[in-house]
DNA sequence: TCTGGGGTCCTGGTCCAA
DNA sequence: TCTGTTGGACCAGGACCC
């Protein structure tokens, strides 16, 4: 099946994958012409980053995302590395997403750089799917100056799948009717869901194909998988996939995490770091409107092995007091003598929108409390920077001193 | 080679109450 | 009163996605 389709049966196909190309590093190159056509590569500094895009002419040596930066380097040497710039992509993303927008309302997006479209309520207005598929493309390419891929299916995941392989700048309908044929002859990994770990039970039972999963019986991929993969996976291989596009999608938890420059086995440090991510998390809490119930401290030690301790509390909370003294307690309760530890992370699950919640007043609380005096330094950040206001011990030597002078 | 940070979902275990 | 079952809440870990 080719990439291009002029005049292929789009009928009953108004599911649109649209995912843009090499998303972070293309945003890369619209301040940086100069850069075209070269290899570049969008990742983390310091020396545990890892690779948030490259361009094409870099993904050509073997660069890909997630791969480490060191190892990146290697492969590319003359590559020109820059520095990730989220405040600019999230820019460009609402740019995007508006476009999809005014074509339908009924869009999900997944992350910033793609998103699912269903276009049935726009067919009268604009066309059938492949035109508007190939207008959205224009689009982006005149507005954004960026490009993008789009698949054009009557599920989701064969949407995806279909964008993901006419990559970069292409455009690829699956016909309703024959989307098993196209399914079949792909490798599992191909399914949405099978990852290296997925793919290894997979190839020990000897199925390779898309096609060998779908003749598998499903009460064998159930035993060997479990029941949710099992399932998930046997009706995917027969194009069968009822998600909707859902508009409005709720978070379900927020968190943040740092790895170290160094490992680290000093208590403290890491308990810094904790009151840090506590902060982070609870204003990130705030700005959504949440709050959440339970508390998730995420610990990685130097062996990359990984663990996580929670607890539910009686109230909801968006303060980071609370996030840090219950991430604290749950660090205690690990009584962790000198562990090497590579990577902290805090996390509030169970969210509910904070406003209108009761909260149950601790003894020593006052009624304008912490929560009010956090709100306090969101609005001074708002006005005069991050970072404006901080926890004391959160002030590094040199800020103590610039403070108190 | 040496593995980020943001998430979601699933599974299996434990505890508790009906 | 004791025992077994069931189901929900919670917890921890793993796999996966971008």
């Amino acid at each position: 099946m080719s990439p291009v389709h002029e005049h292929v049966d789009d009928t009953g196909c108004t599911m649109l994958h649209v995912d843009m190309d090499a998303f972070y590093a293309s945003v890369e190159l619209i301040d940086r012409p100069h850069l075209r056509g070269k290899q570049v590569i969008v990742g983390g500094g310091g020396n545990r980053g890892v690779v948030l895009s490259a361009t094409y002419e870099a993904r050509a040596l073997g660069v890909h995302s997630a791969m480490p930066m060191s190892r990146a380097r290697r492969l590319a040497p003359r590559a020109t590395v820059i520095e990730p710039d989220h405040r600019r992509y999230a820019e460009v993303s609402r740019g995007v997403m508006e476009i999809f927008r005014s074509i339908t309302p009924a869009v999900e997006p997944l992350s910033l750089d793609e998103a699912f479209l269903d276009v049935s309520g726009a067919l009268r207005r604009l066309g059938p799917p492949t035109r508007i598929a190939a207008l959205i493309r224009a689009r982006v390419a005149a507005e954004q100056r960026i490009t993008c891929s789009v698949g054009v299916a009557s599920t989701k995941f064969v949407a995806k799948l279909a964008s993901s392989r006419c990559k970069p700048d292409g455009l690829l309908v699956v016909p309703a009717d024959r989307t098993v044929e196209y399914l079949h002859p792909l490798p599992v990994t191909a399914l949405w869901g099978v990852g290296d770990k997925t793919g290894e039970q997979l190839a020990r039972l000897g199925l390779r194909t898309v096609g060998d999963i779908a003749h598998t019986p499903e009460a064998t991929l159930r035993r060997a998988l479990g029941e949710a993969v099992g399932s998930h996976l046997y009706e995917l291989s027969w194009g069968r996939d009822p998600r909707r596009v859902v508009p409005e999608a709720v978070e379900k938890s927020i968190g943040a995490e740092e790895t170290f420059e160094v490992d680290v086995d000093d208590p403290q440090v890491v308990l810094r770091e904790v009151l840090r991510l506590s902060e982070r998390t609870a204003v990130r809490l705030r700005s959504a409107g949440m709050a959440g119930r339970t508390v998730v401290l995420k610990i990685r030690f130097a062996n990359f092995s990984t663990i996580t301790r929670s607890r539910t509390q009686p109230d909801v909370t968006d303060v980071a007091r609370d996030i840090y003294a219950c991430a604290r307690s749950l660090w205690e309760g690990l009584r962790l003598e000198r562990a090497r530890i590579r990577l902290v992370g805090v996390r509030v699950e169970g969210l509910v929108p904070a406003e209108g919640q009761p909260r149950q007043l601790l003894l020593d609380e006052r009624p304008q409390g912490w929560r009010e005096a956090e709100r306090a330094a969101d609005r001074a950040s708002a006005r005069f920077g991050r970072n404006s206001v901080r926890p004391a011990t959160l002030l590094g030597p040199t800020d103590r001193q610039t403070r108190s002078s």
